[in-house]
RNA sequence: GGCGAUGUAGCUCAGCUGGCUAGAGCGAUCGGUUCAUACCCGAUAGGUCGGGGGUUCGAUCCCCUCCGUCGCUACCA
């Protein structure tokens, strides 16, 4: 068994339909964790959904649904659309499962009884109507955001979590681990915005709220977001306040990579590790906050019905299409782009021309001179040396990219492959080769060095495309799958024979209007 | 206002701690090829590396300043 990898994704709020945006979380935590089982690891995916809050709680009463019912069908609809695009999760947790609530509120009173939670006074504006309290910044000229009414000054009694006590533990944390958060620039604006001013002690329990986990011994309180969504991470694996942890929680915390999105790094940062440290439990290694997608005239928002959904551009453009767009057009540390034209201009070049046609013309070119027969590779001229390198060099290059999270260079590093494999052909001339008896040796090796680069491509590609790396696996007719074949080039044998070939992706025609 | 980013060929983006004639893919133009999904290969396109100033033998990458865009600025998740 191999060394364990917990990698986990934020639990999406449960208000609603998750867009394209959301989806693409899971998408690249499916794509590392695939990448890390290729290598080896004992993966262990985490996602799901946070179920509780004032916003779910209004939602439902909307609909004339009780919450549990409202959520009960966003989860069903986010659970489709994850297992729609392919993602590999071990575990899909919900904050309404009794388990999490037993725990959650044993971390709630432990924390309260050694002194880090404590009875204050939360104050705020207050909007009768809405029966909310919003703070000072989250009024819209004074009024309530949501309603645009009168707001009265009031406070109300609540628990708060002694932030200020671990502060400088925190501090001294990040110094020391660079790695912790990535991408730096995140660190920047944490560190700057929050840690030097000072950090205010956090309001933890709602007096206002009835949906959510109760405070135990102050039944009028409702356990607020911040403790019961973040421990997720450990509630499921067993945690166990007093120490008696299951073996999941043993053998998989610290988890060893927790992706999240940029708009919440400042939970996962700061009140999340300072959680952990109450508590005496190891901190996550990493944390790395993905950017987003925007349209190209900016943020996707309702309102501008700009918003793009999973299963729409699906079913318009494939799985792997998608996902493929999502994985290789997300920059590091910037923002990306998309757009129904980007995503049929990169679908085409480089999934249909550059790698389906090579992956269809070699097998064609199989089939056709040796009736599919993979013949030995003996017949060698310098030009094929070049190939086998970069082939090699590639896996090297994906391994380096994918440990520093850079995807999208992984993945271009591979396309990059067939375009070479597809120049290889130009200039060995199989077809001219195929007219001259003598030259049989020498195709035979050419399309084996084809043939072989594309096993490549193959493997490497099951990570981010897994579908259509399987078919390409298929069509080779191979079950040299993993990493390791890639350490050495030459793994297909000689005389097995390939598969029939069927493409791999269609050209798209580009819709003429656009729907804005 | 404070803090953090960002502005590189028509488009989407690479360019680590400063150094050969600034790169890739797509798109465009021209040429080649036919094994293949009207694909593939090659060549070209001459971008003041946002503007200005400075440091340096030398800056896209350092400093200053101006302009543009964006994010964060705590209890909405």
């Amino acid at each position: 068994m191999g060394k364990k990898y917990y990698i986990t994704t934020a639990i999406a709020y449960a208000s609603g339909k998750p867009h394209i945006g959301n989806t693409y979380e899971i998408v690249l935590a499916d794509a590392i964790a695939r990448y890390k089982r290729l290598q080896g690891y004992n993966v262990y995916l985490q996602t799901g959904t946070d179920e509780h809050g004032m916003k779910i709680e209004h939602k439902a009463l909307e609909v004339g649904k009780k919450p549990i019912e409202y959520v009960d069908e966003v989860v069903e609809e986010i659970t489709r659309i994850w297992d729609l695009m392919n993602t590999t999760y071990d575990k899909f947790v919900r904050t309404t499962d009794p388990i999490h609530k037993e725990k959650v509120s044993e971390i709630f009173n432990r924390l309260y009884k050694q002194g880090d939670i404590y009875l204050g006074k939360y104050e705020g504006w207050y909007c009768k109507p809405c029966e909310s309290f919003f703070t000072e910044t989250q009024l819209t000229d004074k009024k309530c955001p949501d309603c645009e009414r009168e707001v009265i000054r009031t406070s109300e009694e609540a628990y708060f979590f002694r932030l200020s006590k671990y502060v400088d533990q925190l501090s001294k944390h990040i110094e020391e681990n660079p790695g912790f958060i990535e991408p730096a620039t995140r660190k920047n604006e944490i560190i700057n915005n929050f840690i030097k001013p000072g950090l205010q002690d956090l309001c933890v329990s709602r007096a206002s709220i009835k949906w959510g986990i109760p405070v135990s011994f102050d039944e009028k309180h409702v356990i607020y977001v911040w403790i019961d969504a973040l421990s997720n991470y450990i509630t499921f694996l067993g945690y166990d306040v007093n120490g008696n942890h299951e073996d999941l929680y043993n053998n998989l915390w610290p988890a060893d990579l927790q992706i999240i999105g940029k708009d919440i790094l400042r939970f996962h940062m700061i009140y999340w590790p300072i959680m952990l440290m109450a508590l005496g439990e190891q901190l996550p290694k990493k944390i790395y906050a993905h950017s987003w997608f925007l349209m190209d005239d900016g943020k996707m928002s309702k309102s501008k019905g700009s918003l793009l959904y999973a299963d729409d551009l699906v079913s318009k453009y494939g799985v792997d299409g998608v996902r493929y767009y999502l994985l290789s057009e997300m920059p590091y540390a910037n923002d990306g782009i998309i757009t129904d034209n980007l995503i049929v201009d990169k679908i085409n070049a480089d999934l249909a021309n550059s790698l389906g046609n090579l992956v269809n013309r070699t097998i064609a070119m199989s089939k056709k001179y040796f009736d599919g027969e993979i013949k030995e590779d003996t017949y060698v001229e310098g030009i094929d040396d070049e190939l086998k390198t970069m082939a090699l060099n590639t896996a090297k290059i994906v391994d380096e990219k994918m440990s520093t999270l850079h995807i999208s260079e992984a993945l271009a590093a591979i396309i990059n492959l067939a375009r070479r494999c597809n120049k290889y052909i130009d200039e060995t001339t199989p077809w001219l080769l195929a007219k001259d008896d003598s030259k049989k040796g020498r195709l035979g090796t050419v399309l084996y060095n084809l043939l072989e680069s594309i096993r490549f491509i193959g493997v490497l590609l099951q990570p981010f495309v897994p579908e259509s790396a399987d078919k390409i696996l298929e069509q080779l007719n191979t079950n040299a799958r993993s990493l390791d074949t890639l350490n050495n080039f030459g793994h297909l044998k000689i005389s097995d024979k390939v598969n029939e070939g069927s493409p791999l992706f269609m050209r798209i025609e580009k819709e003429k209007n656009d729907k804005a």
